[in-house]
DNA sequence: ATACAATTTGACTGACCAGTCAAATACTAT
DNA sequence: ATAGTATTTGACTGGTCAGTCAAATTGTAT
């Protein structure tokens, strides 16, 4: 019954998503989102019920995409430690493309809308910690093989880890939005993905560790 | 001539300042400043020209404020070692003390500004940047003085490792302000920032360090 | 063809926004 | 006292905001 299905609600989300992303949520309002999607106000609120609950949806919906890349980045075929200098690499082109679309450096959607929000709008808020949550566990498996073939200590926290380096990629992704500077993203991110690791710097691209012993206390 | 000075701007500078600091820039209208100040709008556009300005100067006076604090922690009096676990000391209760103080998490002032508005007031955007290099440049000092007393190799690139260690710290902030959690920031943060100085984690409070040979490639 | 359901539209509301301004006030120097 | 200046006030503007809604449209099933 009804008529046909559309795009609307999937136009409005992607849209929401890059204008926020380069902007900021208090900056961009229903009015510009609809302008740009090219749909009438009415249809967002038929889609969604209020501005917070599209940025919600934008979240889980970015993040969803995101993971998929990061699994094929994190790919099992790759050595644990190259999966990591991957993973560098990965996030820094994902800024630079997104550089090269807007024309300013855009950080990390989550954390930009979750700090700006986290103290007015709490479902903003517990979906951001969500997902950064849901970022980190998707670490531990990686962090689980280098424990298994000797490259971390058995008693190292895995959790306690990926947290790590989340953060450290958290700050350094929004160090670069806040700078509008894709430099130092490209320069010091591996290394501290590294030191988090408890190893060595890699030289570039040769992945060849010297293990550090680390220990948890 | 004219009438005996007051406090008014330095009123809407601090109240601004709290209110921004927990919530955001763009969830605190100028109303509302002059309401919690207690002052009408127009003596607001007497002081400042625009909302903007008024931000850049809320972010000047807290950084001065915050400097002060922080060449305290730095002291030339205590070794370089302990002047950076104390550091770690110092960002943390001072959130503590936002927390009690508001009842949440409220990060870092001028990195949750710059990131907000980054895409949409070059002044601010411009302002906290120029604040991050100032807290990264404090830093230098003690660096310096690893190096000179052996602590850090003598090829280590000071502005490299102070900006490393400025951004770990803004990660973990920002990270706590999201999560509204501040359990990772106590127990994660020195562990960072030794790893970030290539040096073991200490045992809590003793600085008993063993020095890592770090080498910059 | 017609009834019914899903979707879209555009005009609307009332609140709030940043910023303006002429007039009032309070002080100081003479 | 009075003239001049610094500061404060409160009422105002025009625009924008999130959100509403009745009516129109477009499809589908019968």
């Amino acid at each position: 019954m009804g008529r046909s299905p559309t795009d609307t609600k999937s136009k409005l989300l992607l849209t929401a998503a890059d204008l926020i992303w380069q902007s900021s949520y208090g900056n961009v309002s229903v009015d510009d989102i609809c302008k740009a999607a090219d749909i009438k106000k009415g249809s967002f609120y038929y889609y969604f019920s209020s501005k917070a609950e599209l940025a919600v949806a934008t979240m889980e919906e970015s993040f969803v995409s995101y993971e998929l890349e990061i699994m094929n980045v994190l790919s099992p075929n790759l050595p644990p430690i190259q999966r990591f200098e991957a993973l560098a690499d990965f996030v820094y082109e994902k800024q630079q493309q997104a550089y090269a679309k807007y024309g300013r450096v855009c950080g990390c959607p989550c954390a930009s809308l979750g700090s700006e929000m986290a103290g007015n709008e709490q479902l903003i808020q517990k979906k951001a910690d969500e997902i950064l949550h849901r970022q980190s566990d998707m670490l531990k498996e990686t962090l689980q093989e280098m424990i298994d073939s000797g490259l971390l200590p058995p008693n190292t926290n895995i959790s306690n880890i990926a947290c790590q380096i989340s953060t450290s990629i958290l700050g350094q992704v929004m160090m670069a939005r806040i700078q509008n500077n894709l430099s130092n993203l490209k320069n010091d991110l591996k290394i501290s993905l590294f030191q988090t690791l408890g190893l060595k710097t890699p030289i570039s691209g040769i992945s060849t560790m010297l293990q550090e012993q680390q220990n948890g206390q």
